[in-house]
DNA sequence: CATCAGCTTGGAAACGTTTCCACTTGACGC
DNA sequence: GCGTCAAGTGGAAACGTTTCCAAGCTGATG
């Protein structure tokens, strides 16, 4: 692996190394025939200056680090691509963790990011406010939430409000007379999970629905454990006659159980989402989402993050969430099948 | 934005500097109570050794660049799990990039991973081999292709052989009756592009169909590519009865541009896509595919890279596909609409 | 003609590590 | 008791940059 240093350029170029580095650096300070002796010597070794170095010297890596709870999930892989290129606008490169939602992955890249010295990190964190998010804070590195946040840990954030759309969600479900919601929940050790689950609780309160704890089963935002949910609700002496899924992938494992009991969605069942997947509208009948923006939420982070690199302390943003309908949730409930 | 050092660290242990980075570099030259003291140290301060100076220093990162073209294709996003949680095994971290399925954005990665002196690049490229990628092996930085190569840069890949998978399904669509495939093809910048389109081009003469040039669209591999082939494909005047798509996101904008043309999938028009993705097994009718298998692939990436930078030359893989059969493809064609 | 400002330049220190080298110490075999 | 050896240690050089500082040069100014 053929090393060329700085020092290889300034030789070729004719000039010193502080010179060079000048060049390299668009300082102003350097002659127009110093400029292009060294740009041709860096054109002919295919010179690239070493990051690491660099980064040494100046304490600024250009780079930050975004650390989300599942790639796999598109929710969180769109979010990925506009945190990625609302930050490339602005030369950051963006180094993409993937916590698997799993704590301890999230705490080995955490300390990765703070290892490689990024100068700002973007994460959708889970669990506590324990582990390597306090070292993050203890150690004043510029940091902002995306999507969830953390109870404690004091970092400007970007949510989403989950209240609005819920309520829509279960207005709409409850207008067409479904009186029996069944929930398929989020973690509670997550921000989001928490949140859309006490949102549905008042909704459904204020609307006078049903409360029986039966029918809200607790998942872990993974296909599986919505397969698992609709098997346990579907199976109830009284079943729900309509569900309302915390996110996409769970609502992914949801719609392939109800088929495999052979059972329609929007006809058998009414079912709504949370997150605005492109598949969930090809679906037949598509399926009433509530949707939110993820360009904004990735521009704004991005935005809030640079706030606080330049030492500024940007406000929090709650995004807005409301319900799209369409054909899963579009039959009033037959009054025979009800009860 | 408080810096600690190993110095504050050797300080507070009372030992020097070198012995310190041993202990924390795990050689095995220290006392027992060095050890615990420094540990003891390091813990009081929250220490965390500087990645870049200990990159600097001993030219190892530790970290891999992973390059894919489109992180929202799930194929890509699976493909980055898959690498992430294989490297993660063997103390590797993973720099993900997206290309966007854009040649500067590649190279601007590449650049940006060269700088880092990662340890090794895996890239699943586009494009010719020209720009950046030239740089990578003219450094001779260790690097892998995965799913794509570009011909004529001589790098280890895992690729996917598409023949048997396309063989079997144009087999399939043949004995259902069809004689007039559409077939939207990938991009033929991309080997993989090309590869498939080759492999249908072969399959379809081999068994005597129709090569009328009409019924072969080039797509872009992504979703608004897939719309418009199929509005194309299906104004003909003798229009394919059966579609055999390239990608999976441009099997979802074509199966969306069909259910908007008011046609079913599968009666009105039989359909087979590449890339096994999860969703498409929950359409109604579910959608055939040609999969292949994505844990190998990345498992198989993350070891021959390491084998790269262990100095070995491992051998290109090519792992086979195969025809899965599902709802989309299972109607003979109606004799009274054929011709 | 001396002085000065402004531009450009090069030497060298610094960034935070790892690692080479030399040194001390104590145990061991003879 | 002496030489030999292994284990543990610390000083200092090195990694490839950036940046501080001092200095050289040019042309204009008084």
């Amino acid at each position: 692996m053929v090393t060329i240093t700085i020092k290889d350029v300034a030789a070729l170029a004719g000039v010193s190394v502080a010179t060079t580095s000048r060049v390299l650096s668009g300082n102003p300070a350097t002659s127009a025939d110093a400029r292009s002796r060294v740009q041709a010597a860096v054109a002919e070794l295919d010179y690239r200056p070493n990051a690491q170095a660099r980064a040494l010297r100046s304490t600024r890596t250009h780079a930050i680090g975004l650390l989300v709870p599942d790639v796999r999930n598109p929710f969180f892989a769109d979010l990925a691509h506009t945190v990625e290129q609302a930050a490339l606008v602005h030369g950051f490169v963006t180094l993409l963790g993937n916590a698997n939602e799993r704590k301890d992955q999230q705490d080995r890249y955490l300390d990765n990011l703070i290892a490689r010295r990024v100068d700002g990190i973007i994460v959708a964190p889970l669990g506590d406010g324990s582990g390597s998010i306090r070292s993050v804070v203890g150690r004043e590195i510029p940091a902002v939430f995306i999507d969830r946040t953390i109870e404690g840990i004091d970092l400007p954030s970007v949510t989403t409000d989950s209240d609005t759309g819920i309520r829509e969600a279960v207005d709409h479900l409850a207008a067409l007379g479904h009186t029996r919601i069944g929930y398929i929940a989020g973690p509670q050790s997550t921000s989001t999970g928490r949140e859309r689950y006490a949102s549905f609780v008042r909704a459904a309160g204020d609307r006078g629905l049903s409360l029986d704890p039966a029918l809200i089963v607790f998942g872990d935002f993974q296909p599986e454990s919505g397969s698992a949910a609709v098997r346990t609700l579907l199976a109830l002496n009284e079943p729900p006659t309509a569900l309302l899924v915390a996110d996409s992938p769970m609502a992914f494992g949801a719609i392939g159980a109800i088929q495999k009991l052979g059972l329609r969605i929007g006809t058998d069942v009414a079912l709504v989402s949370f997150d605005d997947i492109d598949w969930l509208a090809l679906l037949d009948p598509p399926v009433s989402v509530i949707a939110h923006s993820v360009a904004d939420m990735g521009r704004i982070a991005v935005d809030m993050l640079r706030t606080v690199i330049d030492g500024g302390t940007p406000e929090s943003v709650r995004l807005p969430s409301r319900l799209i309908i369409r054909g899963s949730s579009a039959t009033p409930v037959d009054p025979s099948r009800s009860r």
